[in-house]
DNA sequence: GCATTGACGAAGG
DNA sequence: CCCTTCGCCAATG
């Protein structure tokens, strides 16, 4: 992860959302990807809680590309209308069908993976 | 300061 | 293989 991102001086949101606006476009990763990738391992639920907020920061987070393990978007309902969130990532280039991100294993974007470079 | 909760994840039955 | 339970940890009441 970025060398910047320090949970001493960061705070746990922050974090969150420096890692999930650096998510490529037409790629995606899940919540516990990105807690990993942050340190905190076990804290995944906490990452989908600050999605919740996310809408509200500057800039605006690119929250429809985090999803869970499986790659089903359960945070769909957050984002106003049921089917936001599907759009966003169809604009991304993500295919999505039956609240699923087709080929997730391939769209896949490990953060503390692929961040290292 | 304790109890509940949550856009999760892994393990067990 | 589907469903339940448990663990995780920070935020919220």
């Amino acid at each position: 992860m970025p060398q910047n991102l320090n949970k001493t001086t960061i705070d746990f949101f922050e974090m969150v959302y420096a890692v999930v606006r650096l998510i490529p476009r037409g790629r995606v990763t899940s919540y516990g990807a990105v807690a990993n990738s942050i340190g905190t391992k076990g804290t995944s639920r906490m990452v989908g809680w600050a999605m919740n907020t996310a809408h509200a920061v500057r800039p605006k987070v690119p929250a429809q590309r985090v999803v869970n393990r499986n790659g089903m978007l359960t945070g769909k309902h957050h984002f106003g209308t049921a089917t936001a969130m599907e759009e966003l990532l169809k604009k991304d280039g993500v295919e999505v069908k039956n609240d699923v991100v087709v080929d997730f294993l391939k769209r896949f974007w490990d953060p503390s993976k692929e961040l290292v470079l």
